[in-house]
DNA sequence: TATGAATGAGCATTCATTCAT
DNA sequence: AATGAATGAATGCTCATTCAT
């Protein structure tokens, strides 16, 4: 529809596009009642517009969950690949992707939270992409572990099938229970998850690879 | 409405009644097409009766979904009573603790997989209560992972809070990915689960883990 | 959906069926406004129930048109087939059938001219079907037609797939014009098209064809 | 809103009005989709502007159709005229007239289409004019052929109200099958239409007919 | 026990139209 | 001449719930 050019005025950018604004409303209700309960006319009202001048900047209901999504994936797809890319042991870098995935979850808490909740809510070839893309997500994380399987650094006796959704089950939830008002900093929590998912692979005490850490660097 | 209670015709048990068949059906519908996405109608379909019909067994839609929560909780109760009853070390206890728990989601995983899905949509005081008993099943279980730590089993710098929602959501998000008719079996799931479980907390390699054991038994 | 039975309570018939009714209303206001033009509040409001509750009675509005559709084509190829039946030459069969078409017709306007001006507005398969019904229709009497060229009832010189067309969109405009309440009867008009339409094919004059047919009888 | 004469640059005349462009792509677009389900966004769209822009060139949406119709009309009575001034024999000018009238029909086929469909939405003052131009339009016909009557050329026994209606019903349709790719010419299929009409009005055998015009001429 | 009919509120979506720029 | 944004009313449809029988 609609293109939505930002006029690219420097020093004017309080303006937020209504396209974004939009979007933004749209995670923040859909992050509130869930999408089924959630109505365009929240959304709208959130925005300050009519329901039906919604449809001037969005496609369908669907569309607006659809790019909440899209970009957690974006931004997801990119943390990874840092990891990735990283110059590091395998298990250097689960630790290191693990603490700035957290991180970011953490800072994007209502667009983690919607993208973990309502991606069922997809229909048709939207829904087919999105599992083949959390199974691929998944398949990444599980080469990684194989790869610190293989240099002797994770116990071969772990299956690796199970280690990954277990690892990834509990670190996706965490913007389920994280209150950002209160407890630890996101960083601290990071770190901790890293620890953790490290210490479940290694079977290592977390005291001497603190200390090892510490040594190395 | 009319009184629910089911009358215990003796020599008459084949006949499920028609209550939990409901109830039996409403689970279904739930796991498949989710809470707010199912109509009573899909319900009373799979049952075999008219729609206005259900209003004698149920008072309403999220009634359903109640009964199925706790259910749950019943039986989730129960399992973890008996490891908290069991005689043995605090670790022991929650190894044997997960791995039953893990078994048991796997022999319901609808019941269990709507019941960490839709608990959301409860509402009230319903909703508070829901959220009351799953902060404090997170508290047992966190106690008795303290109590493992003052124990020696585990690693006093792990930090109990973020350990019990790592393995819980870890654990809870096992029906999530099972299918029954392909890969391992419920149990060798669960021993898995456990013992990955274990690992994290006690920082021990599983082999020396899995020798210990045997030696011990 | 909810099955219709009538409760079939003999000297009681004066309570049509609901289901009944609903068309009824339909076919009335789709006659009045147009299929696109007339809402579901529309026939609720002639019906005397709210829109909502008409779903209990169809499934979709196109679902109306597509029974005032059907219900004419059964009617039309009844009337169709008694004539095809008949014990007379081609060209009596079709001056028959012309009169017993355009009677029907006339007594049942508003059906008729639903069924031939909305009928674009069907979707998918069922405009599919229909169009396929349209086609097999007027092949039918083109083959007529051609029974009677062949036995020289008209001439040879006729393209018959022109004459089908001609006659079949001049009979079937009837239903636009007519007023039930003033002009001739719905007889004397029925008689009229018949004699023209065989005055079209067998370019008799129609004085002679008269005589003859008296003569006959 | 704005006038809209054409700025008539002379040497200029390869840049087709927008004006008439719009005119064009909604006669498409009602031809298409019929009047009710087009939407001013399809016409917008094949023009090239915006929704919004439309109304630079436009009062309302039924003003395009208006437009369409008129245009029709004015069209229709220059072909009528035109057939009614030649210097023949009643019969003659009705056969000549359907002749040019069809052709003309058949290389407008959308236009023609769109005027015969969708007339009825019209409302107001625009529907009683339109409703009068056709009644007005059918009565021209029908004195014509009572000049052929009165000259003998018809048969008295012939009711002329009903005979119009049959004529017209049947001509009108022409476009509504038409496929200017396939089958025989507009011009073939006009002789043959001019043909059948007076065949129907004379009651003469088509082939006599031929003869004697060749004779004439 | 169960049915069949109806309610009424809500929902996503469409669209002709307006208007300041 | 045209844009881009918004309006506001309407539309088809869904659904939990009620209730007389």
């Amino acid at each position: 529809m609609g293109a939505q050019r930002e006029r690219a005025r420097p020093g004017h950018s309080k303006k937020v596009s209504r396209q974004a604004q939009v979007t933004q409303a749209a995670c923040e209700i859909f992050w509130e009642k869930g999408y089924r309960a959630a109505s365009l006319q929240d959304i709208a009202d959130r925005v300050g517009v009519l329901k039906g001048s919604l449809y001037y900047y969005i496609e369908s209901k669907e569309d607006l969950l659809w790019r909440i999504i899209e970009d957690v994936h974006v931004q997801a797809i990119e943390i990874l690949d840092q990891a990735l890319a990283l110059d590091a042991s395998p298990i250097e870098r689960i630790r290191i992707h693990i603490e700035r995935h957290v991180e970011w979850y953490l800072s994007n808490v209502k667009a983690a939270t919607v993208f973990f909740r309502e991606w069922r809510n997809l229909a048709g070839e939207r829904l087919s992409t999105e599992k083949d893309r959390r199974r691929g997500y998944e398949l990444v994380i599980r080469d990684l572990m194989a790869a610190a399987q293989e240099a002797g650094e994770v116990s071969s006796e772990l299956d690796l099938r199970y280690a990954t959704r277990y690892v990834l089950a509990a670190v996706n939830a965490v913007p389920d229970w994280y209150r950002s008002n209160r407890g630890d900093s996101a960083a601290q929590i990071a770190e901790n998850y890293a620890e953790m998912t490290v210490g479940l692979l290694t079977g290592t005490p977390m005291r001497s690879r603190r200390a090892s850490r510490r040594k190395a660097s």
